[in-house]
DNA sequence: GTCTGATGTGTGAACGTGCACACAGTAGGA
DNA sequence: TCCTACTGTGTGCACGTTCACACATCAGAC
């Protein structure tokens, strides 16, 4: 590794140590007409001096940043606890670093952080941006629709501007069709824990439950709980068993509040799934803990993430983006719990 | 907001609209000799014409890139499973963000991947590095001890560069403390289901326990898993069983591997704590998941990162670091299970 | 022989910033 | 009066890259 110590290599000095000039050295990094020997020289060369581009000086002139934001509109609490968030980040991380794109991770904690991000945004520290958790009507989505900024939304809220386009599952389908099951196997008391309603998964989560049911819904078999956790899980159980506690199916909003959920089955006595099934939501490191072990919808957090990237590094090709979204599958993996 | 649409605002628009120089307003944003009208002056130029500086010219001249790189040698599934390193990349960016740095993540998955991130590390993308889970003899260590990059590691691998500071937990002194504990309530038969012995983290939690035990440390008592996870936990804890059925009290290397060791208990017919004390390490969301409630080691995961981006901007600054690493305190959680 | 088009190559300018330097004005002391 | 020190300000250059332009060469057609 030549040049360890010393100063970092640049196009003069490849050009000096081929014998040609700056421009064509250019021409072989970035494409152009460059004769055999030439380009040979240069690339001998550029293994020689150790050449690394300097980010520096070709984002300064090319007036970008080579980097994309990764919004994270949540708590940082709820950023740790939520078990998609770290695959979506991590498949969107490889396909951005195999393009020669960085990742900036920005956690939106409190509302006040809004103007910041603002400010980022349209500061030119990112060349586009991938937005996690936007709640419905939330301020970034108008700012990121005036910003001619090349996005894309993990989720579709409703409201979302018509421009970006969004990636994500189908949660309403994959809520009906779990719940679904849960009748199949012969449930007609089947309630639902739903959780963080204000946000698109949750609310879609719950109008796949009340699909599903048709004629069976019943509205006093919902149990509102703000957080996709254990806690949540636990209290809207016991809220369930209360109103009806001949209940025999179900359907958590998302595994962590399957998980509390059959806690508190477990302290009022009932059997799972001998007397009441339970199915949840993601398919996380919860469903495969629990006792019996956990039937859930599986998230594909890293495609999710990896589809996101793409989307918006073809933005930044020029294409047009002609789908305004994307519904990756989330099979339904069955284990034991129902 | 004005000039939300147009070219963005640089210096020269601001010396333009105060009627000074490029280099007063300079001054006014790097310090120096100003007069009070001047900076007025240009002070409220730069509100008017919405001025935020171009990182990528500001990087060029300065000769640096303004990025601290997040550097986690782990496979990516490892990284998703840790409880710590989120908390510890949170806390970080949250120190590095406040001191207007960005953070690269690179995740280091495959033994391949060294030669990628060495390039990255002498390539001048990033002014510093913190670097979490390097293991004993890794070569990471060398390439970053050689080149003259402030740096940091989460943990202190025996072995590593005596210029580089580390930060890290008091592993061998809270393994310890949390055994004698399990001594304390009467245990005499007491286990250990050590994990990753090849890390610093795992081989000074087994030192710890052997230490406590003194005397009573029975080698055979000991499982080696090589991962800090359940199912690890759950085979360690067989193994320990088939070995000595009157087993009355097991340490676990991590709180997913004291999961992993309850389930196995509970098949066997043991009661916790009332036949087995277990105690775990974390105090990850794992600890009040289990029943019972796990007593576990707290990791103060935030304060180690916001702890280690700090010693890398110290660096920066050109502070001399004399003292080698630093443990930051752990307190021991009591809940239920022993 | 000269025009035209394709293929190569070198040069100057520009991107936006910080810093070294030159320079101007003022005040105080010898 | 001159020298020095201090405060304040403007200008040129450098950072490493890309791009537009000018120019050179060569083949084939007229």
């Amino acid at each position: 590794m030549p040049g360890k110590a010393g100063k970092r290599a640049t196009v003069h000095d490849i050009a000096a140590a081929a014998g040609v000039s700056r421009g064509t050295v250019s021409r072989v990094l970035n494409g152009g007409y460059v004769s055999a020997t030439a380009r040979a020289a240069i690339e001998r060369a550029i293994r020689e001096v150790g050449y690394v581009p300097n980010t520096a000086a070709r984002n300064l002139v090319m007036q970008r940043s080579q980097a994309i934001g990764f919004i994270v509109l949540e708590p940082h609490s709820l950023f740790l606890e939520d078990p998609n968030i770290g695959g979506i980040m991590l498949g969107a991380n490889s396909t951005l670093s195999a393009a020669d794109y960085q990742m900036v991770n920005l956690v939106v904690d409190s509302e006040r952080d809004t103007a910041r991000i603002t400010r980022y945004l349209s500061g030119g520290f990112v060349d586009g941006a991938i937005i996690v958790s936007a709640r419905t009507h939330d301020p970034i989505i108008q700012v990121v629709g005036s910003l001619a900024l090349p996005s894309v939304f993990v989720g579709h809220p409703r409201d979302l501007h018509p421009d970006i386009p969004y990636v994500g599952i189908d949660n309403l389908a994959s809520a009906e069709e779990i719940t679904r099951r849960l009748l199949a196997t012969g449930r007609r008391r089947i309630g639902m824990i739903a959780a963080a309603v204000d946000r698109d998964s949750g609310a879609d989560r719950l109008a796949g439950f009340q699909q599903a049911l048709g004629p069976l819904y019943d509205e006093t078999l919902v149990a509102d709980v703000p957080l996709y956790d254990f806690a949540c899980g636990a209290k809207g159980m016991r809220t369930l068993l209360e109103r009806e506690p001949e209940i025999d199916g179900v359907f958590a909003a998302s595994d962590a509040v399957a998980a509390g959920a059959m806690e508190a089955l477990r302290e009022a006595g009932r059997a799972v799934p001998a007397d009441v099934g339970v199915v949840g939501f993601d398919d996380s490191s919860w469903a495969s803990r629990t006792r019996p072990t956990l039937s859930t919808v599986h998230q594909p957090a890293d495609d999710i993430g990896a589809y996101a990237a793409d989307m918006v590094l073809r933005q930044l090709k020029g294409e047009q983006i002609t789908r305004r979204g994307v519904l990756l599958p989330s099979p339904i993996v069955w284990r034991d719990s129902a």
